[in-house]
DNA sequence: CCAATAATTCGATAAATATAGAAATATGGA
DNA sequence: TCCATATTTCTATATTTATCGAATTATTGG
C-alpha cells in the first residue's frame, strides 16, 4: 500500500460521522448498508452523509452498488488489512515483536 | 478504546509528516528517536515537528522522555495495538472472520 | 409521463489544521 | 556566568475540511 493511500485512508477514518459509518459497515458484512440507512442510523442529513461516504470511496475503504433505488455500501476488508500492514511495517525493527506487551501479534503477516 | 481517543489517533497518523514520523519510531522500538532526528529526517523545520510530535502524544501514539538536552520519542504499541482492535471489532458481524481473503487474521484478539 | 423515493452535487459559510519564523525555555559545558 | 545546543511555544497566515439547504440526477410504480 502507498504512502498517499494510506493517508487518504487514514484522513478518512479520522472523523466522527465516516468512523461509525465504517464500523457499522464493518459490522454488516458483504450485505452492506443502504446510505440513507447509514444517514438515518447516525442522525446525519443525507447530503453530509453522502460526502463523508465519497470520501470513504475514495480512500478505497468503502465499495458501493446500485440496488433498485438505493445505493449500498461495503467494507472493503482488503483495503483495512493493508492499512493495518502499512503502520506495522517491520515493527520494533524485528526485534521482541512476538513479546505480548510490546508489539503487535502478528505484524507483517501477508495471508493465512 | 474510546470513540474520542481513536479519532484522535487516527487524526494524528492522517498527515504526511506524522505517519512517515511514527513509522520511524515503529521501526525504531524502545530505543526511540530524537526530536532533532526526525525533523532532520524528514527534512521538516523544528517548530513544525514539535507542533507534529505534539499531536501524536496528545493522541496517546507516542511516548516522550529527556535525555540530557534531547527530547526521545517512542512509538507506544499498545495504543496502536488498541486502534486496530477498535477498527476490526465485531469484523463480519461473526461470520466468515477466518476467511482469508475477507477478513483480518484476528481481528477480537486480547493478548498473545 | 408524472409523482415519489433515494442519493448526489452544488454553493456558501464556519471551523479546524498546517506551516514556519521568531521568541522563549531547558540543559550541559567552558 | 555565559554560550551553544535542543526543543518548544507563540503568532500569523494559508489551506483544508465539515456542514447542510437547495437543486439535480437516477429509479420505480401508477
Amino acid at each position: 500500500m502507498k504512502a498517499d493511500r494510506v493517508i487518504r485512508a487514514l484522513s478518512a477514518l479520522a472523523q466522527e460521522h465516516r468512523l461509525a459509518a465504517f464500523r457499522l459497515l464493518v459490522q454488516a458484512g458483504e450485505e452492506g448498508v443502504a446510505a440513507g440507512a447509514l444517514a438515518e442510523k447516525l442522525d446525519v442529513p443525507p447530503s453530509s452523509m453522502s460526502f463523508h461516504l465519497a470520501q470513504l470511496a475514495n480512500a478505497g475503504l468503502v465499495a458501493q452498488r446500485r440496488e433498485s433505488r438505493s445505493i449500498i455500501y461495503s467494507a472493503d476488508y482488503a483495503a483495512m488489512n493493508g492499512l493495518m500492514g502499512y503502520l506495522t511495517e517491520n515493527c520494533c525493527g524485528g526485534i521482541a515483536c512476538s513479546d505480548d506487551a510490546a508489539c503487535l501479534p502478528s505484524p507483517q503477516r501477508k495471508s493465512a
